[in-house]
RNA sequence: GACCCGGUAGCUCAGUUGGCAGAGCACCUGACUUUUAAUCAGGGUGUCCUGGGUUCGAGUCCCAGCCGGGUCACCA
């Protein structure tokens, strides 16, 4: 419900003749703008006309004085009453709010106190405020009122329009990144008849027109690939992709994912891909490779920790993997060193769950985790040397994964025997195992040249850089439980 | 899904042993022509998340639920 208050005052307006919404100001200069031009904007006595929403004001009988807030910064403006004449000056202090959007006219000047502030000679309503905005010292701090009305939290915390500023610009880096390299930006289906690329259950939708049943991807993997089996040597998406999972500090339903994949490369020049993109985005946006993060400063420079993925859980925990191939000698490995069992026993579930239990945590600085189980990864290329591993690895910095890539499986019957095993483990129970995708299969056996390819977490590269804690501080609009009320 | 914490005025938050619902900001009235969270004097604001229960009496205690956050689990 509008504030009563509020609604007498947008009447009051009206009475005297004054549009509340009118159709437009023109502006000469923004609020910041004003500020860097200040002494000469005010030494020439030039008319400046600035807009935004009022944050304060103080009143003082016959003056008052105001600060206004547009997307450039703030400024103070003066009013007077023998400069705007009776009329003017008692509109502004009767029926002006904060919260309202104003436009004012007039010259720059100094204060007694020594701030830069707008002496008005005009002024006029943009737009009537029917709510009142936040407390002006605390600001908004309720958690759901932040989320459910994620413009407010905008409006009242300048931190966080700073991080989805800074998000932009780690989006539009990552972009010139790839670009410079002679990637092409694509864009693949959104909706899929099967999905694939990834282990998640799907969203699933439904298309009246074929009558069909359609899934929100969960990745965009088979699609590029198709791009690379068509002829394109290089391509990459940055796209939302949605996973029908739980929400938590560093997962959301939909999120931003950058794939990318290069021909007649593999995943030792992903390696090297991914590590020149985070430097090159860090001294970008931030000016150091070195990225203070939580209680730790990340350095991003080239190259990072590598570490076999078998060695890393052999010196976190002292179990050789490779030294136990059957699942029930893990198992008792990992039960004896009272490690947490997950719910379906495989080999590759236990190996697993030994990489995110005693391994992941511990990778703080950016760490390349390298030569996964076969089992782990049905879309990447056997090592040439083992074919029980494949040429994958993943990415962790700050706790985080923030990246997978992989040498990619280009052997069609490789691929077909590898989704078979995944429908025998969906089979067994494993939700989320990948459909056999024979249209995908008919794709591979025209041909795709040896490819190296890679997933990047966007919505997690933005958090490092903006140091947020939660992926919801770098989502613009994370999706909360509707309640009647709202 | 489990556990923990929280939900009181538009906002930020108090509320004692169960005894008239509170403060600051915002708002209204008045004073004030260089203020900075302006100041000074005066004024009231409400589905105490919802529904039951105990009680002479519930914001407070009990039960169930809703919403949010955190932790864990899940996310091979």
């Amino acid at each position: 419900m509008p504030e009563d208050f509020r609604l007498r005052k947008l009447e009051a307006l009206r009475a005297k003749g004054i549009e509340p919404y009118p159709l437009r100001f023109e502006r000469t200069h923004t609020a910041q703008a004003a500020l860097d031009r200040f002494e000469e904007l005010s030494t020439a006595q030039e008319t400046v006309r600035l807009a935004g929403r009022i944050l304060t004001i103080r009143k003082m009988g016959k003056a008052a004085f105001a600060h206004i807030e547009d997307a450039s910064g703030r400024i103070q403006l003066y009013l007077r009453l023998n400069i705007l004449g009776e009329d003017t000056y008692a509109t502004v202090v009767d029926l002006y709010d904060l919260g309202d959007i104003i436009g004012a006219e007039g010259v720059l000047f100094r204060t007694r106190t020594g701030e830069e502030t707008l002496e008005v000679r005009r002024i006029e309503m943009l737009a009537k405020a029917l709510q009142n905005p936040p407390e002006k010292y605390h600001g908004l701090r309720d958690t759901e009122t932040r989320l459910r009305r994620r413009y407010l939290d905008m409006a009242a915390n300048p931190e966080v329009r700073q991080a989805f500023t800074v998000r932009s610009r780690v989006v539009r880096e990552v972009r010139t990144y790839f670009d410079a390299r002679d990637f092409m930006e694509v864009e693949t289906p959104v909706l899929q008849p099967l999905y694939g690329g990834a282990f998640a259950r799907p969203f699933v939708t439904h298309h009246n027109a074929l009558d069909q049943d359609f899934y929100l991807r969960i990745a965009t993997e088979l699609y590029l690939k198709r791009c690379l089996i068509g002829g394109f040597e290089r391509v990459y998406e940055i796209g939302r992709t949605f996973r029908n999972e739980g929400m938590d500090r560093d997962h959301n339903p939909e999120f931003t994912m950058l794939e990318a994949y290069q021909a007649y490369a593999d995943y030792a020049d992903m390696m090297a891909l991914l590590e020149q993109l985070y430097y090159e985005v860090a001294l970008a946006v931030h000016g150091s490779p070195e990225v203070p993060y939580g209680d730790n400063v990340l350095n991003f420079t080239p190259p990072w920790q590598r570490i076999r993925l078998h060695e890393a859980i052999e010196s976190a925990t002292g179990i050789d993997i490779y030294a136990h191939p059957e699942t029930d000698a893990l198992l008792t490995q990992v039960q004896a060193q009272g490690i947490g069992v997950p719910e379906r026993v495989t080999w590759a579930t236990l190996v697993d769950e030994l990489l995110a239990e005693c391994v992941e945590p511990k990778l703080v600085q950016p760490t390349l985790l390298l030569d996964y189980p076969v089992a782990l990864s049905p879309l990447a290329k056997r090592r040439e040397d083992d074919p029980r591993l494949v040429e994958r690895f993943e990415a962790f910095v700050g706790g985080l994964e923030i990246a997978n890539a992989f040498s990619e499986l280009n052997d069609p019957l490789d691929q077909r025997e590898r989704f078979e095993e995944q429908v025998k483990e969906r089979a067994a129970g494993d939700e989320e195992a990948q459909p056999l995708d024979e249209d995908f299969l008919l794709a591979l056996e025209y041909g795709m040249p040896p490819t190296g390819g890679i997933g990047i977490g966007i919505d997690r590269m933005a958090m490092l850089f903006t140091n947020s804690a939660s992926i919801r501080d770098v989502i613009l609009f994370p999706p909360v439980r509707t309640r009647e009320t709202e």
